[in-house]
DNA sequence: AGCGATGGAGAACGCTCGTTCTCAACTTGA
DNA sequence: TCAAGTTGAGAACGAGCGTTCTCCATCGCT
């Protein structure tokens, strides 16, 4: 054996590769972006990015799914550093305004990810459906743990204020959701 | 003057054109549709299709545009067929659980729209835009005529049940938006 | 030192797109 | 009937895409 990578490098530039990629596509849209903007931006090969994913669907689907755990993550931390249960659910509306007033914050990337292929490509609607549950999926826990069945409709506003937020630019979304929560959970 | 074509059969070519342009778009994608796929399904020739839009965005534009005036036109009438504010309201949501049950129903077009052209066309961003003003402006009114100040929430379950409806295919979050929204207006 | 396999850089390929051009057929006014 | 000019059908063009291939420098091993 010749010249070979270690593992370590590996796994750092695949990370670079996704970093690269996941930038790209949340600033410009996934098909305004190609694979030569992708090899620029990351630094590495093409030869060497068609052997981390086979094609750029599977890396796109890559990207979402590396996205939602650290978005959801995130999410999950700030919450969970928060005792009551009527505070947690407001607490994900605080975060949500944090994220819209985000430089460069551009909507949710998986509604933007399913308004591009979601028509055509069958694995990313997929990772968008699947993300989207999981975060209706814990939403819905932490608002039942306050023993109010409105989980349903404290998603619906979080969704409104995402897309309303990407669309029109303002944060505002978020706290107007956040008050609406708090009348929906009871005085 | 040798082979003119009338005034009105302009009028009729214009609208097979944009009718073919917004099914084709709304089915599969803006991106996806090829002008070649709008010259098959429009029957027109591409010469004709470039004298009526000189690009493929002003024909998007010309297609949200259209769509914006009769899905509003449908909204209101359905809307306005009620008396008591507070019915009207609910209203927006039978009316929206009715469109989300239509077969072919794919999401909210404008939200796709802005997922697939918002960071790259600035026409098609300004027209969502004003799409999506043009909505809320309009059920603001019809919220602020109950007397009740919550046409932010109100507007925000009515955008998230479109984009949940949409990415879900479930018609279920119209009458969860509903009933959410009767809790705001009081009982 | 020399062989052989591997990696990197980017040219090349095949395809599709939006847009334009060619050209024969046709309609109409004189 | 004839000349003129518009129309329609589709070929053609230039650019850009995702993907693959070529080629050479580089390294480990005997």
């Amino acid at each position: 054996m010749p010249a070979p990578i270690t593992e370590e490098q590996n796994r750092l530039d695949r990370e670079s590769l996704l970093d690269a990629a996941e930038t790209l596509f949340y600033a410009h849209g996934i098909q305004a972006v190609g694979m030569d903007r992708v090899r620029e931006a990351s630094g590495l090969p093409l030869k060497r990015i068609y052997r981390f994913f086979a094609t750029k669907e599977d890396l796109v689907v890559a990207v979402l799914r590396r996205r939602d755990r650290r978005w959801r993550e995130s999410l999950t931390a700030h919450v969970e550093s928060v005792a009551e249960p009527r505070e947690r659910v407001l607490a994900v509306f605080d975060w949500l305004a944090g994220w819209f007033a985000e430089p460069g914050f551009r909507g949710c990337a998986w509604i933007n990810a399913h308004g591009e292929l979601g028509p055509s490509s069958e694995p990313v609607l997929a990772e968008v459906r699947s993300h989207k549950r999981a975060f209706h999926d814990q939403l819905a826990a932490w608002v039942s743990a306050t023993g109010t069945p409105v989980a349903e409709p404290v998603f619906l506003l979080a969704e409104g204020a995402m897309v309303t937020a990407g669309i029109s630019g303002d944060p505002a979304p978020a706290a107007q959701a956040r008050a609406a929560v708090e009348v929906l959970l009871g005085h």
